[in-house]
DNA sequence: GAAACCTTGTAACAAATGTTACTCCGATTC
DNA sequence: GAATCGGAGTAACATTTGTTACAAGGTTTC
């Protein structure tokens, strides 16, 4: 049995528990693209991420879908926390954004730790926490920006989680992404381009500066 | 000293918890349109809701303002957890949207009850959940919904939280909440009139059926 | 009761965003 | 290399929402 590389986590929990997640976590890598977790799904294991980043989406009825925030190391999902804790199902889908490493922790773990640990509380509050911001965030985007600041600010957090300058993807994709409409968007880029935010190219976008 | 009354909370927590609210807790009553707390105000207590509903409400740089949700009943202010624990200050602002009587329990008890209380735990993560699941539905009615549509779902909100088919507000205030203008809620009222989905009156509204 | 103020109705116009339709061009397939 | 396909550019138009301006009635104040 390979013991799980628990380095990048180890400032975050003390040591008694980083045995435990030891003898019970479970290391998964997932690749780039990968779905996690869809609409409907039962959560059965508490997702703490080593390395990469998860991207969260809504969708409605009719099949619409907004981008919602990005999950990065140091965090868990707030919204399967949710669903560990209410038994309830997903109302979100989770993306694997780039190449994922991450430790899955059976759900039946969350409330003996958070009784005994209280690295373990802080680290579930921190999540929860980290992802109230997000979500506080994207409703201010949807409520006080116009969607040409939407598409800055979506390309800056893009270029982040990617750690590159340079994205590789499809104006129809941003256009799902926020929920708009691919011409829409792609007149809202050549705007951009025009005041040297963006570079553009066939598949990819480039920030300037 | 009078004793609070735990009545209406009896069945949340157990009965260990309920004597250490009672010897810690202050009973408060606060009249409708007062405000609770406000963006960057530092919070020291946990509130716990007895009976009443606030009205929790964003708000922009500009001054813009936006209505996320309704807290009632049987929950907390998840974002005022959020600032318990990460000991920052109110990114919203909470007013009395009835009269409120609520019992507030100093922050330092948090942490040890969480650790002590299983009640306590799901009290905190019902609240986390019941909170994350409005900022959704905040997001969903952004994105997914015109603002007719909004504007019915507000009207229904605010009937059952008030628990009156028929509110005293004026057309500004509508506008205010759902971060839109005067002119455009009274043009889109004057349309659900036609469609017989209200009454409108002088600072009256009585939703019919 | 006159003046000032607040609430609502309405019209005309402006801005932001979405839709449809068509084109061009590079990549892929056969 | 011809045919096909996906991605992007663009124009014309529709819809939704916001803005400005003004009028008509209540309400409050003095």
């Amino acid at each position: 049995m390979k013991t799980l590389d628990l380095a990048p986590i180890k400032s975050l929990f003390e040591s008694e528990l980083l045995l435990e997640i030891e003898k019970v976590g479970i290391h998964k890598k997932i690749p780039q693209g990968e779905l996690m977790i869809d609409l409907g799904e039962k959560v059965q294991f508490i997702p703490l991420i080593l390395e990469g980043a998860i991207k969260v989406v809504r969708e409605d009825e009719s099949g619409d879908e907004l981008l919602l925030y990005f999950v990065e190391f140091g965090n868990t999902c707030a919204m399967t926390l949710n669903c560990c804790l209410g038994h309830s199902k997903s109302e979100i889908r989770a993306l694997c954004e780039s190449d994922v490493s991450l430790i899955m922790v059976p759900v039946q773990h969350m409330d003996p730790w958070l009784s005994q640990y209280k690295s373990w509380r802080s680290f579930v509050f921190n999540s929860f926490n980290t992802r109230l911001s997000e979500m506080l965030k994207a409703v201010d985007a949807l409520t006080f920006l116009r969607l040409d600041e939407r598409l800055k600010n979506y390309l800056l957090e893009k270029t982040k989680v990617l750690k590159n300058k340079t994205i590789h993807i499809t104006h129809f994709e941003i256009a799902s992404d926020l929920n708009s409409s691919r011409v829409v968007i792609s007149r809202l880029l050549k705007q951009l381009e025009n005041d040297r935010f963006v570079a553009l190219g066939r598949n990819t976008i480039s920030l300037i500066d």
